[in-house]
DNA sequence: GATCTTTGTCGCAATTCTGTCGCAACCGCC
DNA sequence: GGCGGTTGCGACAGAATTGCGACAAAGATC
């Protein structure tokens, strides 16, 4: 569920915006101020914020320079004024897209669905440029092409879910390397993610059972977290 | 519905012309001034641009420069003097016709539709010489000849919509790479276009039945999006 | 202007994923 | 060998994702 940040200062709009996205299937934080907002912002890493223009203690293109400077997470800004020059300097300043009120909630959401949606694309021509230049990761019979987003074992498809996959893949980038818990949970479920490790040591011992005998290649290392083999025998032994 | 781009400082005669495209059956956008019709130009990117010859703020030679440079759209120039050296000046800016104040509408109408006819034709011609660079896509029974914009599947031809065609286009041009529905969206659909997810899911859906037992090649990459299945496991990635 | 095609959306079912819990097994240390 | 803490692992439930039929609006065709 994607996690938007509302920054509006006029209570009742406020509401009738939050009731709108969340009956949208969104989780909704709400600031009413510019400095609350870059608080909320930093702590919980929303998906995308809806920033109005006039706000009280900090102006709302001040909000957004500061925005800027912490993470490009995709701003939709909300206005009385349609004047072009206004347009023009917000989105000069980083501003993804712009409403003027009145607005239509339909119009709202539309905009919202839209920007998300390119926010995923940017993250995905990235991640696919990432993954172009890579090679095809291969540690034995298994064989990990990122930008198929296919695992193979033994010439055979291996049915991962997105969390094993990442995981593997951060093991296959860095053999011989061992990874605290925090740190998959931070990487691999990202840095905003709340869960125990239990999480990590479960998705571990999915990935393990899935990868048959080369399960033994993620190695457990004693109170620390888990490691990729580092030197995998060029066949698999015959130890079950 | 086409939309087309009327620039004229004359209101009288702007109101007369606008009445009479919409009756036509075309959506108008109306610029007083070269500045505001860069802007719309730019903006809405109309199929055809009407552009009178003398202008406030910038003249029209000057606007019709500025506007091949953006894009390509026709221009169909009015003026009130019948100079055959203004005639050769504004063909040689790239005007694509020219009509001499006083005009009947009749006339209008008739240059209009002759420019967008023709626009097509070019427009459909570029189309068919990317086309033809690429030759036809072969995965086992099936072929998608772009230049022919036809599909065989066991030599019979597939009946397949415009969108089903882009998308299996997008799939046979890279198999056994991994498209996220943002990127598919963007792709097949327009960076523009402002639509859910499922639209994605129901083209595949669609393609999926037509395509009988080959509809398996469409992969679901959990958490992703969809995959056409590689046929020759020795190229990992697609390339393009 | 009537009809057909295309295509986006909705709703529900089916599937898949994933965090948590409980308990057993295990490790290192004293 | 006992002990405290850590890890392995099956089970479960809630959440997220996808499949798919139905419908309606928009556009194309004639």
């Amino acid at each position: 569920m994607k996690t938007l940040l509302l920054v509006e200062d006029a209570q009742d709009l406020a509401q009738l915006i939050i009731r709108e996205l969340k009956a949208d299937g969104y989780e909704v934080l709400y600031a009413p101020d510019g400095v609350e907002a870059l608080r909320l912002h930093e702590e919980q890493r929303p998906a995308l914020v809806i920033l109005d223009w006039m706000l009280p203690r900090m102006d709302g293109l001040e909000v957004l320079r500061r925005l800027r400077q912490q993470a490009p997470t995709p701003v939709l800004m909300l206005t009385a004024r349609s004047e072009e020059t206004d347009r023009v300097v917000g989105l000069e300043l980083g501003a993804d897209d712009y409403l003027t009120k009145p607005f239509s909630m339909r119009e709202l959401l539309a905009r919202v669905h839209a920007l998300l949606r390119r926010a995923e694309l940017i993250q995905q021509m990235l991640q696919q440029d990432l993954a172009r230049a890579e090679r095809p990761l291969i540690d034995g019979p298994l064989c990990l092409d990122a930008q198929a987003h296919l695992v193979t074992l033994d010439g055979q498809p291996l049915d991962l879910s997105p969390t094993e996959f990442e995981l593997l893949h951060l093991f296959l980038r860095s053999p011989g390397r061992a990874f605290s818990r925090a740190y998959l949970l931070d990487t691999v479920w990202g840095e905003s993610y709340v869960g125990g490790d239990r999480s990590v040591d479960n998705t571990v011992l999915r990935l393990r059972k899935k990868l048959g005998a080369l399960g033994e290649a993620i190695e457990t290392v004693w109170g620390v977290g888990y490691r990729w083999r580092a030197h995998s025998p060029s066949r698999a032994g015959g130890e079950q």
